[in-house]
DNA sequence: TGAATCGTACGAAAAATATCGTACCTTTGA
DNA sequence: TCAAAGGTACGATATTTTTCGTACGATTCA
């Protein structure tokens, strides 16, 4: 009946904070400057913004981070399925109230969703009997 | 190859004008007044506050409105589907880079999808070939 | 040892969003 | 007719998010 209790769960993370987690889920914990050279290939960021953010991410508690060295390792602490299944819910609740066979209608009926990729969730669905 | 132009069609709404569309698409073409009365159902805002967010939108150019009467109607620009749609494409792009299929896999894994909606969408692919 | 390099801390500025107060115009009806 | 009610316009303020500058500590190595 209610399901929206996950959304208090975790503060929800901001663009530029889940740019960050981004990378960190690709190339697993990392320090300041890995991330900041990743986000550098995209755009321009200054090395103490993307510092502020991870600090302040590890402040909310989405990050987590290794002082033991000098070069502090950053780390989520949630996996990043856990963190993308809060903000799938959180979309679906907010967009289509909660109705996943909704979402998937705009998902098949969208040119840019590809042959393979309806034939690969025909398979899935297959597979869940 | 490349399928992110679409994301430059229009503004990405913010939250708060998410919620006034949300509004608009649901009752229709309305005046700040009422569209005023819907949000305090969930929370306290003053009329002054969304009547800015509505022009504000109008602006962007995600609203227009009709002004032959005193009172303003306001309407959106784009049909509520193609801008779910666009929305939902961020979406799988940015964290799903772009594949319906994985999106789908959290979908079905999660709890919080029923089977009924699991049926729903078998359903929804066997009539689609 | 001491200067260059590489790191963190942290306050403050900048930018983006969101909210509100006040002025003022129109309509209504007593 | 004129005051109350209900509307828009719009600048100002508040809040949130993002970026940055500066201070300063640790490490490295010539």
């Amino acid at each position: 009946m209610k399901n929206n209790q996950a959304d208090h769960n975790l503060p929800e993370p901001t663009k530029a904070e889940l740019e960050i987690l981004q990378v960190l889920w690709e190339f697993g914990p990392s320090t300041v400057r890995v991330v900041n050279e990743k986000l550098n290939e995209n755009r321009e960021v200054n090395y103490t913004s993307t510092l502020k953010q991870m600090q302040i991410l590890t402040e909310k508690g989405i990050l987590k981070r290794d002082e033991s060295q000098m070069k502090h390792i950053y780390i989520p602490v949630e996996a990043e399925e856990k963190t993308k299944v809060q903000l799938l819910d959180r979309f679906v609740n907010t967009l289509y109230k909660g109705s996943a066979s909704q979402l998937m209608m705009q998902l098949l009926g969208n040119e840019k969703t590809s042959k393979e990729e309806i034939e690969e969730i025909r398979r899935l669905l297959e597979g869940m009997e």
